[in-house]
RNA sequence: GGCCUCGUAGCUCAGUUGGUUAGAGCGUCGGCCUGUCACGCCGAAGGUCACGGGUUCAAGUCCCGCCGAGGUCGCCA
């Protein structure tokens, strides 16, 4: 070891003993006779002081040390007088007195010291991450993964779950996100694909005997970029065989107290709060609502039915609803031009518009006002049990366009009107989504989640008649409005497997050709299982208060899938390409 | 692919209704300093105002395009 002790661990007690410390040159302060520097490595700071009668040699060698140079020091740890004790160091007792001083590696002057309050964009942290990783905030988000990921695979693995590893090079199915492909040089013309998720070689696990199985598994989507979202993240993986929904959730309600309990310091009750996923839509506009707060969206289809405004009468004539939130207190604190703001917000979830009134002692006052006689104001106004200075918004327009909006307005009136306590966590399950949406563009069934979740038994009747009324033996996992776990019960019976096939257009032969492995496999013996997958990076992100998952993944990428640091994705050698049998189509770069 | 925000010294930023030689803090370089801890003081260097075009007597500032970073809609079984 290059080193006896770290920068963070001499306290008063190894006061007299003679040490090596090595680290960063963190800050120096140069008094020409006497020199200061705080020592930084992953453990803290240790100040070393410099002077002639310890070591003249040391002294002179250190007035050219600068920020980032990696050095070694040998010397006797001293206490501190009094006066200068520095409080906010925890090492801040003592001192190393510096006798020998080695530079191990003289650093160019850094584009940003590690230290600094005024943190550099991103683009700049990204290509230089090697700075930005020494950053105490990223140190902690590193370190806090680190104890994250331990937790999660002490707990399956004291539930009896086993960590089994699946391929990475798989083969591409081309339902759900785009995969990266791997081209294969042995086999010209054919590709492998990085996984999604894990999803089909975990339910062959459980058709292989493996019954409970975990893994922290990294996944694969070529699709674009969300500050939730890398085109590479990280899964914890589950599936167990012989149990029912509740057991799933059981488990991992489990796994969240202990998380909490552990890393946050908070007891949490269980079970967690469950709602379906017909009651979040409804109340919350969102099958991912951020429970930290309320203001739960109504329905005014009664209240408005034979308003004098055209608008609501028109809609709830053409199938459409009317619905609306109402924002406490909001009403001074909204400008006319800021709600034209939100107007515009509405509008890009396709909202046609968003009318508004301020509550009052005697009604209701906004330009459409008018259109709505005394009782029908005062109706509203029951409806939200709203009071003077409230603000309501309204959105009248096709029943999914409703949420969608609503949905977003609510999430974001919560933020601005600091609805919430950014610290909380809130855990909740969304359960029972639908098996299959429609989808307009393709006059087509889709699957919710994946071709493999289980219906709800009493609901099987409504292939034939209403596939849309179909309920999933799913679950979802939200945190503060973001989706933090998805999973559901698999379908272990062939004839089942085949009516989803069915609906959702996948042919006998196509089915076979895709999913042959899985469904050859469903065949010779396959327990009823079930399983979840948590997004890890979005759990380290939420427990950590970040506001995006770069800042816990150690290499993350840019909006444009690129690492700054190594300049990946790059062109290949002309070699490398004619072994992969591959032509670049010139014309589309 | 659409919409929005941002891009000025190595870094973080300021820069007025378009108007003289584009500023500050930190960092860098030189000098002084024996108890600081974001040390202090004196001095200096450092700019393709992302890039390209346009409007104008005059553009960091206005317009168009483009590149990059971020947010978001679509997309993400």
């Amino acid at each position: 070891m290059l080193r006896t002790h770290t920068c963070g661990e001499l306290r008063k007690p190894a006061v007299g003993q003679t040490v090596t410390v090595c680290g960063w040159v963190d800050t120096r302060r140069d008094y020409g006779g006497l020199l200061f520097i705080d020592l930084r490595d992953r453990y803290g700071k240790t100040q070393i002081v410099f002077d002639a009668s310890e070591g003249a040699n040391a002294l002179a060698l250190a007035s050219t040390l600068r920020s980032e140079d990696v050095i070694s020091v040998t010397g006797r740890v001293v206490a501190r007088s009094d006066k200068d004790v520095n409080p906010k160091l925890s090492t801040g007792e003592i001192d190393v007195r510096a006798a020998d001083l080695t530079i191990l590696n003289k650093s160019k002057p850094v584009p940003f010291e590690p230290g600094t309050t005024n943190i550099p964009n991103e683009e700049m942290r990204l290509e230089y991450r090697f700075l930005d990783l020494r950053r105490p905030r990223l140190q902690e988000l590193v370190q806090f993964r680190h104890k994250f990921t331990k937790l999660v695979r002490d707990y399956f693995d004291e539930h009896g779950f086993l960590d089994v590893e699946t391929p990475m090079l798989g083969r591409s199915s081309p339902e759900g996100a785009r995969d990266y492909l791997v081209p294969s040089r042995v086999h010209p013309g054919s590709f492998y694909a990085l996984p999604q998720s894990p999803q089909i070689y975990k339910q062959i696990l459980m058709v292989a005997g493996y019954d409970r199985y975990m893994q922290i598994a990294r996944c694969f989507r070529d699709e674009d970029l969300r500050a939730d979202r890398q085109p590479e993240f990280t899964q914890i993986d589950v599936e167990m065989a012989f149990v029912r929904r509740e057991d799933i959730i059981r488990t991992i309600d489990g796994l969240v107290q202990v998380m909490m309990r552990q890393l946050k310091g908070k007891e949490i009750q269980l079970p967690l709060p469950q709602l379906t996923h017909r009651e979040a839509m409804e109340k919350y506009g969102s099958d991912k609502p951020d429970l930290r707060f309320g203001m739960e969206i109504q329905d005014l289809a009664g209240e408005v039915a034979n308003c004098g405004f055209g608008v609501f009468k028109n809609v709830l004539g053409s199938g459409g609803r009317v619905r609306g939130v109402c924002a406490a207190g909001a009403a001074p604190k909204y400008s006319r031009k800021d709600i034209d703001g939100l107007t515009e917000f509405v509008k890009e979830y396709k909202a046609q518009g968003l009318a508004f009134f301020r509550v009052t002692d005697t009604g209701l006052d906004s330009p459409i006002a008018k259109f709505f006689n005394p009782d029908e104001q005062q109706a509203i106004k029951a409806k939200f049990q709203a009071n003077a200075g409230d603000l309501i918004f309204i959105v009248a327009d096709k029943p999914k366009v409703t949420s969608a909006a609503l949905g977003a307005l609510r999430s974001r009136l919560g933020r601005e009107l600091q609805l919430f306590n950014p610290e909380d966590v809130h855990v909740a399950w969304v359960l029972d989504f639908p098996l299959f949406n429609w989808n307009e563009e393709e006059n087509r069934w889709d699957a919710e989640h994946h071709p493999f979740c289980d219906p709800v038994p009493e609901d099987v009747h409504f292939f034939e008649t209403d596939p849309g009324q179909i309920r999933a033996q799913s679950y979802d996992m939200v945190v503060n409005g973001y989706e933090a776990a998805s999973g559901s019960v698999r379908i272990h019976d062939p004839v089942v497997q085949q009516k989803v096939f069915d609906l959702l257009g996948i042919s006998a032969e196509q089915a076979e050709e895709r999913f042959s492995f899985l469904l050859q496999a469903l065949r010779y013996g396959a327990p009823p299982h079930a399983g979840i997958a948590l997004g890890l990076d979005r759990w380290v992100m939420l427990l950590t208060g970040c506001d995006n998952i770069r800042d816990v993944i150690a290499f993350p990428k840019t909006q444009r899938a690129m690492d700054l640091l190594s300049g990946a994705p790059s062109e290949v050698d002309a070699k490398q390409l004619r072994d992969l049998h591959i032509k670049i189509d010139e014309a589309a770069k």
